[in-house]
RNA sequence: GGAAGGGUGGCAGAGCGGCCGAAUGCACCGGUCUUGAAAACCGGCGAAGGUAAAACUUCCGUGGGUUCAAAUCCCACCCCUUCCGCCA
């Protein structure tokens, strides 16, 4: 949620910063737009509805008193209970006002930081830096090469559950457990995380306090019968782990990893990727997320991006860092950088982490505050990564360590997890 | 699923329809004392809106109701705990 202060006093700014992002969302009729009435409609009922209310308390105050010194007070009464019910009025309609004026605020997306590049869509990303060199011969597609070694099973996943859902067998789905121990291990043991392993399923107040409610709903699965949704991503549990707490500024900063399955409806990509494992209703994904002081966000943002890049050079997939366009920065995201693997098979880098800071979006959002120096509390800012999506990470090693013969060559620091396996051959 | 009990400030825990945003203890912050610390003593200490600062308003699980006045009475819902049942 934007800064409600911020957004009277400095409107025109912010609006400058959001049309960067798309100029819909300032236009006539947008939230933003309607926004700026619903406060002043807000402000004025209030001061109407307050003034009433402390005139009916002062008066009640006094009768109380004349009543305990005996004298009779039944004409006071009678007044006030017409005053009483023009309260009720008033108090309804201030709630209701200030209620249209948050759920407003509700969808407004996250102002982006100047550093973020103007654009609107991803032709506009800017390209950070590269790492690794990426193989330049013809590489099979990752579906190829996971069927022809008995490691991916497409046809089993549209059985058992539709289409976008796979199933993963043998050395394969051993992989998949390997990745995602290897992940966690590096960021619990070199990057000082504190792992936490949390529900897959959250209520509705916690996927508004990240930013997924209110306007995304019809990109999750809710479950039936209940206000509750799988989680798209271990962003939503574990950020909220501190919804409505004041923390102990020394308690800064608080560093979390986690694995969890992650639930997409993918209900806007009908037609994307519909082919392989890059683009599933279902996934696993390791995720970082950070707690820090205000000050700290963009450094950190550095920082995050760094462990997720420094997954990727253990296992020796190539990889570039591209700075997202405010048109291509997500609904809480201040500024966002993507990591960017390298597939053979596409010849073009695809997105495996999304890194990105939040400032103080999500901290005003979910309640997560800190003490400040003046003693106040005051909103934390987020941040997260991923480090990485599990998936997408087999797919690259299957394309990046294919070999002429048909098998895969599986990186050095995986061996370990996999029961020291050089390679993944066909059985 | 059945039964009982309970949701009050960071925590524990009082609370008669008005004098209650709320006793008390712990924790925390500042001070006295001390070489330093502890103890003891003194003082401070919820959040949100609002304001230049105040005033003022709201908040005792959530929503409604009764009343001039609700943490306190009534109704509904949610959640938690314990016991029973079921169960990985």
């Amino acid at each position: 949620m934007i800064d409600r202060k911020a957004f009277r006093q400095n409107f025109e700014v912010m609006q400058a910063g959001l049309a960067r992002r798309n100029s819909d969302l300032v236009a006539e009729g947008s939230a933003w737009s309607k926004a700026k009435a619903l406060d002043i409609a807000q402000r004025d009922i209030k001061a109407k509805s307050e003034a009433l209310q402390a005139e009916r308390n002062s008066v009640s105050k006094m009768i109380g008193e004349k009543k305990r010194a005996g004298e009779d007070v039944s004409d006071i009464m009678k007044k006030m209970g017409e005053a009483a019910k023009a309260v009720k009025v008033l108090d309804t309609q201030a709630k209701e006002a200030e209620e249209a004026f948050v759920s407003a605020l509700m969808e407004i997306p996250n102002i982006p930081h100047h550093s973020v590049p103007d654009g609107a869509d991803e032709t506009s990303n800017v390209e950070i830096r590269r790492w690794g060199n990426p193989r330049q011969d013809e590489v099979p597609p990752h579906w190829d090469i996971g069927e022809a070694l008995g490691i991916l099973d497409f046809d089993a996943g549209v059985k058992l559950a539709g289409s976008r859902f796979s199933v993963i067998r043998g050395v394969g789905a051993r992989l998949e457990r390997g990745l995602m121990q290897f992940m966690l291990d590096m960021h619990v043991d070199q990057h000082g995380y504190e792992e936490v392993w949390v529900p897959a399923i959250a209520n509705r107040k916690t996927l508004t306090g990240t930013g997924q409610l209110p306007k995304f709903e019809d990109d999750l699965y809710r479950l039936e019968g209940e206000d509750a949704f799988l989680i798209p991503t271990a962003e939503v549990p574990v950020t909220n782990l501190y919804q409505d707490d004041i923390l102990n500024p020394s308690s800064l900063p608080i560093k979390h990893c986690a694995y969890t399955p992650c639930f997409r409806r993918e209900a806007g990509s009908a037609g994307r990727d519909t082919r392989g494992m890059i683009r599933q209703h279902q996934f696993d994904k390791v995720e970082m997320v950070q707690l820090v002081h205000p000050d700290d966000a963009l450094t950190t943002l550095d920082e995050i991006t760094k462990h997720a890049a420094a997954i990727l050079e253990a296992l020796d997939l190539p990889y570039r860092v591209v700075n997202l366009c405010a048109g291509d920065i997500g609904f809480s995201a201040q500024k966002t950088y993507d990591l960017e693997v390298w597939l053979p098979s596409q010849s073009c880098y695809r997105e495996i982490s999304s890194c990105s800071s939040f400032g103080q979006f999500q901290g005003r959002r979910a309640s997560i505050r800190f003490r400040s120096e003046s003693g106040k509390p005051e909103a934390v800012a987020t941040l997260n990564g991923s480090g990485l999506a599990i998936g997408r990470t087999l797919v690259a090693i299957l394309e990046n360590g294919w070999q002429a013969d048909g098998s895969v060559i599986i990186p050095k620091v995986l061996r370990p997890y996999v029961g020291n396996l050089e390679r993944i051959e066909a059985s």
